[in-house]
DNA sequence: ATGGCTATCCATGTTTACCAGCTGGTAAA
């Protein structure tokens, strides 16, 4: 059984407890297990073996119990017990925004709604408005969130949403006389998929800025409007939180609603054994029942006894015992990145030219750039031949004769066949300056047969890439079938580096993968898979995915300059390192 | 249910906005 699979009977037992109206810690107790399962970057399994599981924090005897019984096999008594008691899929009903515990249980004792379709259909009939203390505004209210619910998943992949909000601070900004604006939460931590946005923002006439702020073009709605904060829905059904707060504690609040939960528990369990008592408006010295302020989040860090954490750390990992120590890593940033190992030209699927590809990339101020057009399996991306190859490596060559300053590569990006095998023979491979090999067909064979094609791919000593791993394009498809701890190892062994696919509907490799193979030394690339010259911009994502791996520039091949780029593409896998 | 160090015990977060009925419950963050 999979840690998702796992994590997702705990979320369950989480919400049956809560319709019980069970012991409100106990679910709490199920729901950090839940998200720390979610997030743990090797198989429970692997953790049973090694007798580890209750070193995981948040898991105590209890539920390392039913993980044992959940590994052993596949059921889980307790949990068996608990869904009897309810009808079945009752708990989908919770992922409605309006609907909580207790609602959800009236509904279902006095109506019998059982389902979303129940719900919608008995609310048309007026059912629950005629129920006491629900009304036709609670009724309306909750049907626009099961419509919502229809339209579409709930979380937004962070590129959708990010240039969304970026155009929301810009005319927000515009508009009203506003301090300070800086969106918290999720989006901040460079989460992959964002649920809600949550800005923060400061001014001296707080309500002026949220009228401007629901009168915004891009607002389709508003969900609710007070005198400190208002939500609205605007374009891809995204839903926007605009707090404004007091100046003096702006940094108190920012870190509190930049989280993520886990995080701020952690802290909030430190700072108590400190005497303290966080809250977003500051901390309470207990003994003395005063409040102190922070007008910014470094200020507030200091207060505890920290470094200041960097948002992408703060999920609960251990990033507050490295930042006690004065631990903590100089992370990774965009203008650490000196070239890009993995983009398109109009030789496949690509829109731009080679030239206009790499002048784009010499104006970033990067030193180099691979050119990895796909290979002739991809017939449906114009792949090439091995005579168009040819060709285009020499016009690969051409432009970099005239480019002063500036190395561009000749590359490719291969496919793995089925069987492990590449698309080109080992002679032409060996010609190019790079070959970045990648899976695109065949997705669905199981563990064993895909982790030993991409193990084959890896021991071709002509391969100096591994491009997105796992396959993965968020909210279309699920990652392959594959046991990434083999070919972590297997990686390193070959001296092959891993690609972080920047692409936001990629990043794949992701965070919790990223840290997992920096600990068994994988060398690790980023590569933006470009199809366009703007799409070199995509770079940040894949910077955040590292970050969110808490890479420091040394742990990326694209920080080192041209000359050991090229040391490592001639010599590195020879020398097999 | 977990984890801490007063442990056969105890703490685990608090505030805002909305709605239905005219103060308090419920949900969300």
């Amino acid at each position: 059984m999979k840690n998702a699979a796992i994590a997702q009977v705990f979320q369950d037992m989480a919400d049956l407890l809560e319709l019980k109206e069970d012991n409100p810690f106990k679910i709490r107790a199920y729901q950090r297990a839940a998200h720390t399962i979610d997030d743990l970057p090797v198989e429970l399994g692997q953790v049973m073996e090694e007798g580890r599981l209750r070193e995981i924090p948040g898991i105590g005897e209890a539920i390392a119990k039913k993980i044992t019984e959940l590994l052993a096999t596949g059921h889980l008594e307790a949990y068996e017990k608990l869904r009897s008691q309810f009808p079945e899929g009752i708990s989908s009903l919770m992922a409605i925004h309006g609907v909580g515990p207790k609602t959800l249980m009236r509904l279902y004792k006095e109506l019998g709604i059982s389902t979303v379709d129940d719900l919608e259909q008995a609310i048309v009939e007026g059912q629950v408005a005629a129920l006491y203390r629900l009304g036709d505004k609670t009724a309306e209210n909750i049907l626009r969130h099961i419509q919502r619910l229809r339209r579409q998943d709930m979380r937004v992949p962070l590129g959708e949403a990010l240039p969304v909000v970026e155009e929301i601070l810009a005319q927000l900004n515009e508009v009203a006389d506003v301090r300070n604006l800086i969106p918290a939460g999720s989006l901040r931590r460079f989460k992959e998929t964002i649920g809600d946005v949550d800005i923060m923002g400061t001014a001296d006439d707080p309500e002026g800025v949220l009228q401007a702020f629901v009168q915004l073009p891009q607002v389709e709605e508003v969900l609710v409007k007070g005198t400190t904060k208002a939500s609205v829905i605007v374009e891809a059904g995204l839903q926007v939180d605009l707090r404004m707060v007091e100046h003096d504690s702006f940094g108190s609040l920012l870190q509190y609603f930049t989280g993520s939960k886990d995080h701020n528990i952690a802290l909030r369990d430190r700072a108590v054994r400190q005497g303290l008592s966080l809250s977003e408006y500051g901390i309470t010295v207990l003994k003395s029942g005063e409040i102190e302020k922070f007008a910014t989040e470094e200020a507030f860090y200091r207060r505890i006894g920290l470094e200041y954490i960097p948002p992408e750390l703060r999920e609960g990992r251990n990033e507050i015992e490295e930042a006690e120590k004065r631990a903590l890593p100089k992370l990774i940033e965009v203008s650490d990145i000196k070239g890009d190992f993995h983009v398109h030209t109009e030789w496949s699927d690509g829109h731009d030219s080679v030239e206009a590809m790499a002048t784009a990339a010499r104006a970033r101020g990067y030193q180099y750039l691979a050119i990895t057009d796909h290979s002739v399996g991809r017939g449906i991306a114009h792949g090439l031949s091995e005579e168009r190859l040819r060709q285009q490596v020499a016009e690969v060559r051409e432009v970099n004769q005239r480019l002063d300053g500036f190395r561009l590569f000749a590359g490719i990006e291969v496919d793995v066949r089925a069987d492990g095998t590449l698309d080109y023979p080992d002679e032409v491979l060996s010609e190019l300056d790079i070959v970045v090999a990648a899976v695109h067909s065949a997705m669905g064979q199981d563990s064993e047969k895909m982790t030993g094609r991409i193990i084959r791919a890896l021991e071709n000593p002509n391969v100096h890439i591994l491009a997105h791993p796992t396959c993965r394009l968020l909210g279309i498809r699920e990652p392959v079938d594959v046991d990434l701890e083999e070919v972590f190892r297997a990686a390193a062994r070959t001296n092959t580096a891993l690609e972080i696919n920047a692409m936001p509907d990629r990043l794949d490799l992701k965070d919790i993968h990223v840290l997992r193979a920096r600990e068994l030394g994988v060398k690790l690339v980023m590569g933006t898979d470009a199809h366009s010259v703007g799409s070199l911009d995509l770079m940040r994502f894949g910077v955040g995915v590292a970050r969110r791996g808490w890479c420091q520039p040394e742990h990326i091949l694209n920080t080192r300059p041209a000359g050991e780029v090229e040391a490592f593409l001639k010599q590195g896998k020879g020398g097999h390192v």
